[in-house]
DNA sequence: ATGAAAGCGCTAACAG
DNA sequence: CTGTTAGCGCTTTCAT
């Protein structure tokens, strides 16, 4: 028994295609509905499931859309995945979810895969700037897309952003209060927009306190934790602060590390701030204190964006707003106990 | 300008749609390479990209999997749609990854549109056995499907395990190995078939060390680390033990959490071994120790399975091993320093 | 209120 | 070696 196809439905109730048509797609319009109960019948009887992809062919939308993200391994955009998905099957859209690996050549691989298999749009998620060749091809092939968080300083393309300065000017702020004086912060990798902004809020806020953050107290990390680990180990070992802002909850959990094997205690010697909130983070001893972003309703607007620059042509960039979580791992300092530092 | 399709690269290059649909299938038997330059030429430049749907209508092959996953959010099954991915794109399909939230009806949902979407087939992934309902419907629509690692006893469909009880069985072991001897557990639900297994494993380990496992040393939780702090912070209170098995790495974090408010020490007065061995993991301290399965490599393995079936018909069933992964939450007992128990 | 027919972009016999 | 033709399963004018 092969597939059963609108016309089986059709020549089963005794109706034409086109009636069978009509009811799938709710057409009011003047139709008996006794015919319409009749072909409803039959649908539900052999389990009749239309087939999207012929009817993409001809109404020209395929109802998918594309998310790629640069890394899923990053606890960061599984829920980003789950926000996007959401919405879009709210919108009874499918997804198609894409892992670059941080790999240019995969990024635009599928790229073309996704404009191959006639998504509706696309959401672009990764860690820096589209490549040039990327953003004309997708200009050019008119697929609309959205971007999600990356720097784009001065675009015009829509998108939802995060206001990275507005989070580093938050932990800052939060450390000044604690009465930290002697901080360090690790950063992302250099040329990434997210990294820098994060970066100069934070400077901001010290200087705002006339505090300066010396060169040497700038680590340039990649937003991964075992590397963190390792600069975070050797500075420690040969410099003396209160706090550290670690650009990215991943980061910090190096921090920790590093800390521990250096018999620091944290927050007792050492106030940790990190960055993102991912989910896992609350398994860490003492519970860190972070700069949240809330990336599922992030994954949600995003999409809804998407989609009503799908539908309506029309597009819109929305920028959101970070907060401080106090948790365990930042401390006020003048009541340390009995540490001299 | 609109969408370019292979009528125009057929005009363009004054050959017929037919000859250009050949070179873009490769056909190598017979046709001047004179042709095929030519056509290969107007594809590149104007950037031509056939169109996926079409060629599926008339091939009835989409090119697309489908995955469903129960919850995007534990950091198991990122892995898992990594190595899924990566097998699909080796051999030129995409992936739709869906996320069922452990919600049934969401799971359905997903089938139906997987289904209208067309995909070649599906693998599946959920905490536990499929409903009937789903599984007749999966079979009755002769789509090919392959199950990963749900615990499906005696169950003969193609698909890729853990030997759970392998598992709990090494972790039993291990501590045993280690001198402990009072040990408690915490397992997942009652009714999922893996959790089980790995209690039961378990179980057999201290039986051959003839040691038993008192009924109120196991504790029932949910593979939720939320619970399993509750539930450890309650037992820990109110009885000693050396060691604890939790049979899912976020259980353990949260075993890590009520020992730590409770004051016991890891691992010196506490051993603890978990299950999965999830990335961030590593950021644990002290790191613990656990039962690995390879997630990245079961989801390629699971993805080669599903892609055999679609194109050869066979199926076959594969099971995977899972290792110790000895780090720094279990200790041998003798040596407890200065803590008497 | 319903149906016939054209056609979406492509592949696959079948001809030549 | 290349082109003609007939669909794939569906939606959409345009008739009736």
């Amino acid at each position: 028994m092969d597939k059963v196809t609108i016309k089986d439905i059709a020549r089963e109730a005794g109706v034409s295609i086109t009636t069978v048509s009509r009811v799938l797609n709710n057409k009011e319009e003047g139709m008996s509905n006794e015919t319409r109960e009749k072909v409803l019948r039959v649908i539900e009887k052999v389990n009749y499931q239309p087939n999207q992809l012929a009817r993409s062919l001809v109404t020209k939308r395929s109802k998918m859309l594309g998310l790629i993200v640069p890394n899923i391994s990053n606890p960061f955009f599984p829920e980003l995945c789950r926000g996007a998905e959401d919405e879009a099957n709210d919108h009874n859209y499918s997804l198609i979810i894409c892992n670059s690996d941080d790999q240019l050549h995969k990024e635009e691989n599928y790229l073309r895969l996704l404009k191959e298999q006639q998504v509706d749009g696309i959401l672009l998620s990764s860690k820096d700037q589209l490549s040039e060749t990327n953003k004309m091809q997708l200009r050019e092939s008119k697929i609309p897309f959205i971007i999600f968080d990356r720097g784009e300083e001065g675009n015009q393309h829509s998108g939802v952003f995060l206001d990275n300065e507005k989070g580093g000017y938050l932990a800052g702020q939060h450390l000044i209060a604690l009465g930290h004086t002697q901080i360090a912060c690790i950063t992302g990798p250099k040329n990434i927009h997210n990294s820098q902004k994060r970066l100069s809020g934070f400077q901001l806020a010290l200087k705002e306190a006339a505090l300066g953050l010396p060169e040497e107290f700038i680590l340039t990390g990649d937003f991964k934790m075992d590397t963190a680990y390792q600069l975070a180990k050797e500075f420690l070992k040969n410099n003396r602060v209160t706090a550290i802002f670690a650009c990215n909850d991943l980061m910090a959990c190096g921090v920790y590390q590093a800390a521990h094997e250096l018999g620091i205690r944290i927050p007792e010697q050492l106030s940790i701030i990190g960055f993102d909130d991912i989910p896992l983070i609350t398994a860490l001893i003492p519970k860190l204190t972070t700069i949240r972003q809330n990336t599922y309703e992030m994954g949600r607007k995003a999409i809804e964006l998407l989609i009503h620059q799908i539908e309506h042509e029309s597009s819109e960039r929305v920028v959101f707003e970070p907060t401080l979580i106090v948790r365990e791992s930042t401390k006020q300092i003048n009541k340390v106990g009995g540490v001299d530092i």
